[in-house]
RNA sequence: GGUCGCUUGGCUCAGUUGGUUAGAGCGUCUCGUUUACAUCGAGAAGGUCGGGGGUUCGAAUCCCUCAGCGACCACCA
């Protein structure tokens, strides 16, 4: 054994030696209790950050204490296609040629960022075996495996035929940039200084105005009302009077609604139900109805009753300055207010400007599958960890809303419906001819072009709220477009638990499910956790996990976020170079004690290098020590206990202790306190003092064989938190041991009597 | 605005149901190469546990209050 511990020559020959022993392996056995945990799938074409390997250190733990207890474990791998980060991944390396999406048909585009993933798959499944993963490659799942798109379309059949989907026109949270919509839970507030303008409108026979504000005055196109507080005096007479809306040819009401607040502006408050969820909201209240004048693109479409032409076809921020412009020739604007703060919505990923937009969207009726999902937490059928966090999972059940489910991103699961063309004439499609967009409503491209040509160079459909379709695996009928919406990625990662062990019917399914332990970020408890309880109550009756274990976020050293535009993101990879995979694993699991975020604990890390080796180093003192003596020392359970002496008896007694509070505190899930109780036993009781005392006696075949013993002990209880460096000493030492063959991953979890 | 959490030695943090001189890692200082380890050993300095008040025989721990910090949610055009 070389004097220091060098991780690099252990860790990728152990991983070979546990893979091809099939330790990794769940064989199903009845007599045996199994323990299972899904792991939450990384990203598949990208790279692991310190939160995937906080994710893998605890999980392991869990899974190689569980196997060595006795059960029959299943630790399941897996990785997600990522929707939406990826197609924006993908997206930029088709900038960096000069190209973009709207370059390809959509089935082209599919297969190109499939091609993508796979080139860039390994390297994720590569850095899990790295961490030490002791995962069950053979039943390994990727998100868009044919049998995982099979069950999720399923599911969505199910929900349809229990008249739980449903479509609607609905203001989304549209990102013209990302060319998606976001859930509410995605979109970020920013808070940001933008000009408040105050516009008059005419009254209709009257020489008077009334005065709104607004930050977007390009959107009064749009206007189809101003409301008014109830209890605003000042403008009570002029409820139910008559405003003609500028720049247009239209006649708009005055009306009351208190979602009007009276001090704010002039108190008064143009409605544009097509570009501002509030206003969506009071134009449902009123019956009013809702005109979109800005399209998908983030262009400005006016309608036909909008003087000024040329705002047509512009962008936001130009028709904005246009808006302004011709406004002010008509000194219409009262005021500008240049000092307004305000928050605005922005997307959580590109943090660009959300543009609210009318869209027909598929909707998922929430109500039937939340309340049980609420239930079982409440009724302790799933607990949560750390406990606080449970409040916040109680609160998102209670607020939640129907789930719109669609997205307009093409790297995902097709939503399987399907629309006649010659039912639906009215269908929005683009499509690729000869290299060139062509868009239009379906009946008058018919005129020009074959369904054929059309079907084939397919890039997006948007089908009107009223359209008439059919939910089907396959075409229904030669007339038949696809969808071409996506399932948002929690639709079908809520059912990861699920197909993972092959549901409905397989023999894992029916042995494994429901799993032990969900362990994940409490980021994604409202996201991706409580759709998997939902959905695995309404397909199987029972929730898909036991246990919610939700660990915190690894902040920057800085103690800020990590971020790309800070600059201050950790590669795990670099500390798991320097320091080996153990240091870095037990660095991060004992950083997160409680639950709470956290800043990278690099000195942990570092710590627990040293501590890597030190348990060398007393493996090396050991074996000198054995084969330095001729006698033959006995194995601890042949030595004469009469014979021990108060140093052995003190030792013993520390370890059982340490063995007891080791097993309490993991079995709370209080990792970082299970980890402290081992260090400081091996490294202060056992090195320090009693091998050091040991050192001095003159019972060697005594000392000996109760040092071997207490630290083959300590090994084992060292091995789920520093799985590669017990397994190499374990190699080492393997004289020593009784069973020299045996492998310290499937070794027997120790007991306070062993 | 709502919710949750945080404030403990120079730094980063532990402290489970209140109970003897408040712990760790890192850092600092002094000394040290004897049968493992300088990624080490021996020793040391350093905290009125954010402020104030209360409950209690006893509070870092429970209650009230003030101040500061952070995160999440909601959101006014």
């Amino acid at each position: 054994m070389d004097k220091i511990y060098n991780h690099k020559l252990y860790e990728e020959k152990i991983y070979e030696l546990w893979e091809k022993s099939g330790a990794f392996i769940a064989k199903r056995d009845p007599k045996k209790k199994p323990y299972t945990i899904v792991l939450p799938p990384p990203n598949a074409s990208g790279r692991m950050h310190t939160g995937n390997v906080l994710m893998i250190a605890i999980e392991d733990l869990l899974i190689r204490r569980k196997r060595m207890q006795g059960f029959e474990t299943l630790w399941i791998p897996g990785t997600d296609h990522a929707g939406f980060e990826t197609q924006i991944t993908y997206e930029r390396e088709l900038k960096k040629a000069g190209k973009s999406r709207f370059d390809f048909d959509r089935n082209t585009l599919y297969k190109n960022i499939e091609n993508f993933v796979f080139k860039n798959k390994n390297l994720i499944e590569k850095q899990i075996r790295n961490m030490g993963a002791s995962v069950d490659w053979t039943r390994y799942k990727f998100t868009l495996d044919p049998d995982v798109v099979n069950t999720v379309t399923a599911t969505f059949q199910k929900l349809h035929k229990d008249k739980l989907i449903y479509r609607d026109n609905y203001l989304v949270n549209f990102c013209p940039i990302c060319g998606t919509t976001f859930a509410d839970l995605e979109v970020k507030h920013k808070t940001r200084t933008d000009p408040l303008y105050y516009i008059k409108y005419p009254l209709k026979d009257s020489h008077d105005f009334i005065v709104v504000a607004t930050v977007r005055p390009e959107t009064m196109f749009g206007d189809v009302a101003i409301s008014v507080n109830p209890k605003d005096k000042r403008y009570n007479k002029l409820i139910g009077k008559t405003a003609l809306l500028p720049l247009t040819k239209r006649e708009i009401p005055i009306i009351e609604d208190f979602m009007v607040d009276i001090n704010f502006g002039t108190g008064a408050v143009k409605i544009t139900p097509g570009h501002d969820p509030n206003d969506f909201q009071v134009a449902k209240r009123h019956n009013l109805t809702t005109i979109s004048v800005i399209d998908i693109n983030g262009k400005m479409t006016l309608p036909s009753d909008a003087d000024y032409k040329n705002i047509d076809g512009l962008t936001v921020n130009k028709a904005r300055e246009k808006t302004v412009q011709e406004l002010k020739e008509k000194n219409l604007i009262e005021n500008i207010d240049n000092t307004y703060e305000h928050s605005v919505a922005v997307c959580y990923k590109g943090g660009h400007d959300i543009e609210p937009t009318i869209l027909p969207n598929w909707f998922v009726k929430v109500k039937t599958l939340k309340e049980p999902a609420h239930e079982v937490v409440k009724k302790g059928d799933v607990k949560i960890y750390p406990k606080w966090q449970e409040s916040k999972y109680h609160r998102w059940m209670e607020s939640m809303l129907d789930w719109p489910i669609s997205r307009q991103v093409v790297w995902g699961i097709r939503i399987p419906a399907w629309y006649s063309v010659i039912e639906n004439e009215n269908l929005f499609i683009t499509f690729l001819n000869k290299g060139k967009t062509e868009a239009g409503d379906v009946k008058s491209l018919l005129k020009k072009y074959a369904f054929k040509e059309i079907e084939k160079g397919l890039q997006t459909l948007i089908a009107p709220q009223t359209a008439k379709y059919v939910i089907s695996n396959n075409k229904p009928g030669d007339d038949f477009l696809q969808e071409t919406d996506t399932f948002d990625t929690w639709f079908s990662s809520g059912q990861w638990p699920l197909v993972t062990l092959g549901y409905p019917n397989s023999d894992d399914f029916n042995y494994f499910y429901p799993t032990d332990v969900l362990e994940t970020a409490w980021e994604i408890l409202r996201l991706w956790v409580s759709r998997m309880i939902m959905f695995g109550i309404y397909l199987t009756g029972k929730p898909p996990f036991k246990d919610v274990y939700l660990h915190g976020i690894v902040r920057a050293l800085d103690g800020k976020k990590m971020s790309k535009s800070l600059g201050n993101v950790i590669n795990p990879e670099e500390y798991q170079d320097e320091f080996g995979t153990d240091a870095l694993r037990m660095g991060l699991i004992s950083g997160t004690a409680n639950g709470k975020d956290f800043n990278f604990p690099r000195d942990k890390v570092l710590a627990y290098r040293n501590f890597a080796n030190k348990i060398w180093n007393i493996a090396r003192f050991i074996l000198m020590m054995f084969e330095s003596k001729e006698i033959e020392i006995p194995f601890f359970s042949e030595v004469m206990l009469d014979k021990i002496t108060n140093s052995d008896r003190d030792i013993l007694s520390k370890m059982e202790k340490t063995i007891t509070n080791v097993d309490l505190s993991l079995n709370k899930y209080r990792f970082a306190e299970a980890a402290d109780f081992i260090y400081h036993f091996i490294w202060d009781d056992l090195a320090s003092n009693f091998l050091e005392t040991s050192k001095q006696r003159s019972d060697k075949n005594i000392s000996l064989s109760v040092l071997r013993h207490v630290y083959l002990t300590s090994l084992k209880l060292l091995h789920p938190f520093m799985p590669f460096i017990t397994e190499a000493i374990w190699g080492e030492l393997k004289d020593l041991r009784k069973y020299p063959d045996e492998l310290l991953i499937t070794a027997k979890w120790p007991n306070k009597s062993s």
